[in-house]
DNA sequence: TAGATTGTTAATCGATTAACAATC
DNA sequence: TAGATTGTTAATCGATTAACAATC
């Protein structure tokens, strides 16, 4: 394993670094191991994992290496194995609690995700401001007025926080998040939040993903009818249904 | 500009090519520079972009010279020409109707996010196949039958679908999009879609999303408290709200 | 003019992909 | 054994960052 990968502490066990991307793909091979699973195999190759996934074969194998995980040439990964070193490497055996600001849709929709709790999150309660949202449980969270925040973070040793109020409230629930000790931020608001270096702040920008996604269609529409002048998305007169 | 970053077309006119990683801060300058303006400024500084966003200088300058804007020395980039250049190159300027289909907790919070209209995207119709739900207008948006998608799609050519059902059924939803004629997917689902070519598919998958999250706080907590054997993201006992 | 800022080329960095030896 | 697959090193590719000349 290459030294960059790792982190040597002064107690002598290693602490396994792995780049974002390798990150981001590591669920997905969790997903298509625990279908596998369920479909009866016991061992399964990268060339299989990549195939599904439509990856590269070597990627994979770097990706399975980084966590730690060995497989025997001829035959393949141990399903069990791999599935059991993925959950212990992205920590999903312990479920930590998560604060979640904003009762709105979006923070309603992520309190009814169940299947959070199977990655280690469980959003245990949500924050608002507006009188008329607080005291009424959502998907069975309890609903508890914002100022409440800081002082609950710290005695419940909470260490995970989700905005999803609009952009101009956001930098706010931030700080109170950061006073109460907060200290991984998953942002849904559109808007860069300030917090001191000790913080991580995920953003879901879903305005950069859309602009890419449009981009991206645009410019395959352009390659195929270079049109100049003509907006290729541009709507045209349509029926509409009756 | 490089010729990697675009491509000449018969016509003479070009089409400009930009990564990926570029397109997604494009609307972060935009929506700096909208500030800016309503701040009062005229003009500003690939500094004064990178300060406030956290990134590299010469990086703002490099995005933007990649969508074509000109600054001058020493006074900085004309707000509202790049304000302008920005909106053209996303195609914010021509608002595109998409299909929802999946009318649950996540599709209902997406319906109501009315700023997708400014960066060119309408959502005009959902579709679900629970009779519960068909009918009821969200937001304002009729609800339809699932089964209408491929004929209604094809004849309002529409081109971009969000599939924002269990991903259980979200290939057959996929499936449905393509037979009507749609080239772009945003997917929330988490499952990788299957699909031609010719189709580009997005997607957000938030248990990998949450994956790059834990692990780096888990990474962040280990390299201050190197305590073998020691979660530091393990739940201790809490005080409770009274 | 002097100096700040752009435009652009070169260097660095890191991730992906290719090549191939080891091995079951 | 033969051959498929892993483990690992090297090559490639692309994005970020640094350096610096051009210019207002």
């Amino acid at each position: 394993m290459n030294v960059r990968t790792q982190i040597s502490r002064p107690d002598g066990t290693v602490l396994k670094i792995v780049s974002e991307p390798t990150l981001k793909r590591l669920p997905l091979y969790h997903r298509f191991l625990k279908e596998s699973e369920l479909a009866g195999r016991e061992t399964i190759s990268c060339t299989d994992i990549a195939l599904h996934l439509d990856l590269d074969p070597t990627q994979v194998r770097k990706d399975l290496e980084s966590v730690g995980v060995v497989g025997r040439p001829r035959i393949g990964y141990g399903l069990l194995n791999v599935i059991e070193e993925l959950e212990t490497f992205l920590g999903w055996n312990n479920v930590h609690d998560a604060f979640l600001v904003g009762a709105g849709s979006m923070g309603s929709a992520l309190l009814g995700y169940r299947k959070f709790e199977q990655c280690g999150l469980k959003v245990v309660t949500a924050f608002d401001v507006k009188p008329a949202i607080i005291g009424t449980p959502i998907h069975g969270k309890q609903v508890l007025p914002l100022e409440k925040l800081p002082n609950l973070a710290q005695r419940m040793h909470i260490l995970i926080g989700i905005i999803t109020v609009p952009a101009t409230e956001a930098q706010a629930v931030a700080n109170l998040m950061v006073e109460g000790g907060i200290r991984a931020i998953w942002n849904f608001a559109p808007i860069r939040l300030h917090t001191p270096e000790h913080v991580i702040v995920h953003n879901e920008d879903l305005y950069c993903s859309l602009a890419a996604l449009s981009q991206k269609l645009f410019t395959t529409l352009q390659m195929k009818h270079p049109n100049p002048g003509v907006d290729p998305m541009a709507p045209t007169i349509a029926a509409l249904p009756h």
